[in-house]
Parts: C-alpha cells; structure tokens; sequence
DNA sequence: CGTCGAATTGACTTGGTTCAATCGACGTGG
DNA sequence: CCACGTCGATTGAACCAAGTCAATTCGACG
C-alpha cells in the first residue's frame, strides 16, 4: 500500500504544521481549532481520532456518563430530550464545525444522536479539559460558541411558544436553508436535502407529523417551496419564506 | 449624617479585604465574583455601581447597544423577545446572585425588564472584559453560568414545546418555588410572592392570561397550592406539583 | 367610596391533534 | 421480474385543548 491508513499519517506528524485532518475542517477556521497555534493543532490532533457513524446512531443519552467530547466535521447531529411518558423534544441541531458535549459535567444533559450520517472528531474529556486549563484562548472560544448556542436556544423559545404551526415549519425550512446550503445567504434560491425525517422535524417544532405534513404541503401549493422525492427540497426565493416566519 | 451613602463607603475603600457591598451578596460565593481574589474583588469594586430599579423598568433593549453589565442583588429580571407583530415571549428569568448581559456582543438579543423591584450591581462593559482578559479564572466561571443558562433554556424547551397547559403552569410554580424560595430543596412545603404578573407568566409559557388564570384556579381547586391576593403562593407539597410537572 | 387595572370566569370558536385510511418508495423472497 | 411487506409520508374526518371575546370580580389606591 503506498499510503498508510489516515490514522498512520497522523500519528507520523513529528514536524510543525497543521496535520492533515485539520487541513479541510472547517473547525480549524470557524470552531474551535481556530484559538489553536499550529504546534498546539498538532497536539491536539494527536488525541483526537474521526469517528463515523450511520443516521440514527445514537451518540450519547441523557443523564449517561460522557467521557469524550466531539466537533462535528460532516453531517448533522440533534439533541434531543424526553418526558416519561416519551414525548420528545429536540432542544438543538450541530451542523459541522459546532464542538458537541457538555464542557465541565460528568454527565450529559441531553441525549445526542445522528440525524444524518455523520462523521465527528472524537478528543477524550480528560485530554480537552487539560487543554482548556492551559490555554485560555481556546476556552474563549468555546465561550464564544456557548453563547451563540444560547442564542439560538433562545431565538428558538419564540418560535415553540409563540409562532403558528405555519410559521414553526416555515421558520424550520429557513434555519436548515441558512445553515446547510452554502450558495445562500439568506437570500435568492436555495436547493438542499433536508436532513431530518417529518417525525424529528415535528420533535423539533413541538408539533405532530401529520401536522408538519399538511403545512409541507400547504408551502407546495403556495409554491414557496417544491420537493422532489421527500427529502430534497428547493426554495426559489429565501425572501419569500422568511416572510412566512412571523 | 453618621454614614456617607453607600457609594462613599464604596469609594473610600482602599485597604484589602472584601469590600463592604460584596459581604452580603450571593454573588461573592455562587456567583461569578467567587473567581476573584480579596484584592481583585476590591479592584472590581471600584468600578461598579449599586443601581435600584422599580419593577416594570427597562434594562436594556433588544437590538440595542450595551454598555454596560451587571449581577443580580435582590429581585427578578426577565428576559423578553418579541415578533414584529407583538406577539412576545420571556427567554429566561435571572435571580440573584446571576450575571446579566450578553458577553462579548455589542448589541442585546433580548430586552431586558425588572419583573420584580431590583438592585444590581453594574459594572462597564470594557472595565468587565478587561478584567476577564486578564483573568481566565473569571471567564471560567462565566462560562460555567452561560452553559448553565443553556441546560436551563432547553429545560424549558422541552416545557414550551411539548407540555400541557396544566403542566406548564406547574412547572413554572415549581421553577420560582426552587428559585426564589431558600427554605426548600425541592421538598415539602413551599410560600413565596410571584414575581410576576399573569401576562408575564403567560409569555413565559407561550399561553394567554385566560389559560394561565383557569390553570391557577384549577390547581387551587385540586389543593395542590393555596393563594392569598393574588401573588402569594403557598405550596403544601412540591413533591405534589413536581408530579403534575409532566 | 369610587376608580382603574389586573385577574377570574363563562360561552364559543378554532388550530392542531387524534385516529384511520391510503400512498409510495424500497428491499426481500418466490 | 413481480408480489408482498414494511415504513415513512400524506390526506381526510372527527375531536378537543387552548384561544378569543365578553362580562364580572377583585384588589390597590386615591
């Protein structure tokens, strides 16, 4: 075999540089590898190791011991949490380059698993934490993403306390557009896969599948979006669909 | 007059020790000034300032610029998002001994409102993000209150999204029952004054005044909590709302 | 005692759920 | 290659929890 296995090359990084997983992730530039020197990279990529998995793989449970903490590198994973009785609510999407885990607690708070198929780099709790103690750059920017997550959660309690069916699932469509498809911002056409099933879409609006179901095909035949198959979904115009969010 | 104001006593401090306002705050212990040290507690002193505010004032806009942070002392601020057409919704309250403001961002995403009479302790925005450039122990300790903030907006995530009507009114009895009361852990018999009004529970529930009233009447009527005027709550059993929680 | 805003209560309407039937894509085995 | 079973998605019809609209009632305060 001319190349070694990807997990070879990184451990036969010895020279400066940013090893080679880190070159193509987005998390070296928007997450948290970006408060990272290129030696410190180095030595952090030496801990880490990418890990797939299938949709549906469920990454971690609420209120179970965590002993790793991940970045998200392709793929979406949701968080969710449930009552007794099993009612469920997802409470947050990661998309790449998000970090996941609860920093500082021995257990998770929420439950976490693959929404799509997804590939992560996994780093120990131990060996992150050691990090953070010693670098407080990279805790800044763990900060930094903990904040943007708590808007967001925010932004999110609006639309579950206040908005209209109608407006949960088009304000659903508009989150996805802006954080899957690259081409947009916010504005003009938008083509992307959606990457949840009708069932985590209600579990992420507090609604129920049928009810995601007919305001889906309402949208249709308002012609603010067209779907091929289930999953694929166009928006001609992002403007018009913002507008449906209350 | 025997004793200069408050601000005097503050100002003429130029020994070390713990500064005379912060003896009796909660934020000296399980808020964010425990990451200071005697002298570092006496150097932030100097640059905050004890603020009252009547309940019904507002802190601080949405979308508006902040200068300024501040921790709780005594009382009750809610935080608010609201839809262009009205509709609002509360995001999070903050007791005593919590950290107010939006670290690192120039504008507020939430408008920030006295639900009950406040005292805070103000403090610059630069004079704070100074300090805690200089301080990883104090970003620390922030952070652990941001991602405590988080579990608690996807708590209640859970709460707006999918709980009943019932259910909701309880857990927000049960949420200000554990928070503003000191003589419980949870457990056995709970008295406290409501720090807000109907409307304001309704928007933090994503309700209407109406449901909230028929949801307290139907409580009272099950006995499950008893009320003097109309604020004064008494719960003789937070085992037995904690199990109307859902 | 009267006024005013907040809270409660009642009658009714409705948006979203529930229950049930059907459709459609996909994989399996005959 | 096609029949069949499975599972997710869609659609329809009936129902109900919560909203709306409309009186009262309560409580604080002058």
């Amino acid at each position: 075999m001319q190349n070694g296995s990807m997990e070879e090359k990184r451990l036969d990084i010895h020279t400066a540089g940013v090893p080679l997983v880190c070159r193509s992730c987005e998390a070296r530039h928007k997450g948290m590898c970006g408060a990272l020197t290129e030696s410190e990279l180095v030595t952090l990529a030496r801990q880490t190791r990418i890990v797939h998995h299938a949709a549906g793989a469920e990454l971690a449970a609420e209120a179970m011991p965590v002993e790793s903490y991940a970045n998200v590198m392709r793929g979406v994973v949701k968080l969710t949490k449930i009552l007794e009785d099993g009612r469920q609510q997802i409470v947050g999407l990661q998309f790449a380059p998000d970090f996941m885990g609860r920093l500082f607690s021995r257990e998770s708070v929420v439950s976490m698993e693959a929404a799509s198929d997804v590939e992560l780099c996994r780093v120990s709790k131990g060996a992150l934490e050691r990090m953070i103690a010693e670098n407080p750059a990279l805790e800044h920017r763990l900060m930094q993403q903990t904040l943007r997550e708590l808007d967001e959660a925010r932004d999110w309690m609006v639309t579950l306390g206040r908005k209209t069916a109608a407006e949960k699932v088009s304000s659903f469509l508009y989150l996805i557009a802006t954080h899957i498809d690259p081409t947009t911002e916010g504005q003009g056409l938008s083509v992307f896969d959606l990457p949840l099933t009708r069932g985590d879409i209600a579990d992420f609006l507090g609604l129920t599948i049928e009810t995601v179901s007919r305001q889906i095909s309402q949208l249709r035949a308002d012609r603010v979006i067209s779907i091929e198959g289930v999953r694929r979904v166009t928006v001609p115009d992002l403007a018009a669909l913002l507008a449906r969010c209350g």
